[in-house]
DNA sequence: CATATTAATCGTATATTTGCGATATAAAAT
DNA sequence: ATTTTATATCGCAAATATACGATTAATATG
């Protein structure tokens, strides 16, 4: 790939793609989904119930936590998880809002 | 990369992350909104206010149809595409759901 | 029919993501 | 102090994604 062109698009646009890039693995999803029923986890709960290695469990926290989708804090030998609902609520809003009010004006049938 | 693990999610985990890929690229984004405001637009079109070349935004747009997000239609030596805001509702509002539902049960201070 | 227009596809280079085992780190337990 | 437990990080291999130019295909137009 010659150049990287992600920076000739909106901060917006980026900042969307970014928080849709979290989301786009089902492991994501679905270490979402368990720190959703239980509130807060440790890593080696969310390694329990995925089909990962540990290892590969810990990548994907960490790209949750540094999309902000997710908070982490170090609690003795373990690490507890929970998500970040706040940082969720804006992301959703924000799609949303986009999309919503771009409908809104533009419902007619198309090709 | 050893074995392909998406498929050992649940189905509707992998149908949101397949949305979310789709949205998981600023070029998409950009190109979802313009499709937004112009109702309908030919491929040339977004070529022209992107700043990629003809065969990438192509790429672009098989992807975005590929998830289902926008629909595209044969017109003469052209090709119209629109968004899908039907498949876009149901899938934001998959997403609205899953994550609402889980948050109401679910709001108490974390880590 | 020849040619221009429009878009899709092919081939290729490079970058990024995914996944794992091995190792490192750090706290707790013995 | 040593060992156990829990997690993060490193290094590597394989798969995907991104981007582009060149080519192809299909329709218009002269």
């Amino acid at each position: 790939m010659a150049i990287h062109k992600k920076e000739s698009f909106s901060q917006k646009e980026q900042d969307l793609a970014e928080f849709a890039k979290a989301l786009a693995h089902p492991a994501r999803i679905a270490i979402l989904k368990v720190l959703a029923q239980h509130n807060e986890c440790i890593c080696g709960q969310i390694v329990d119930v995925l089909p990962l290695a540990q290892s590969t469990v810990s990548q994907h926290l960490k790209e949750l936590k540094n999309a902000g989708l997710i908070n982490g804090t170090v609690d003795g030998p373990r690490s507890c998880y929970c998500i970040n609902w706040k940082a969720f609520s804006t992301f959703m809003g924000e799609f949303s809002f986009l999309f919503n009010k771009l409908k809104v004006q533009n419902e007619k049938a198309c090709c």
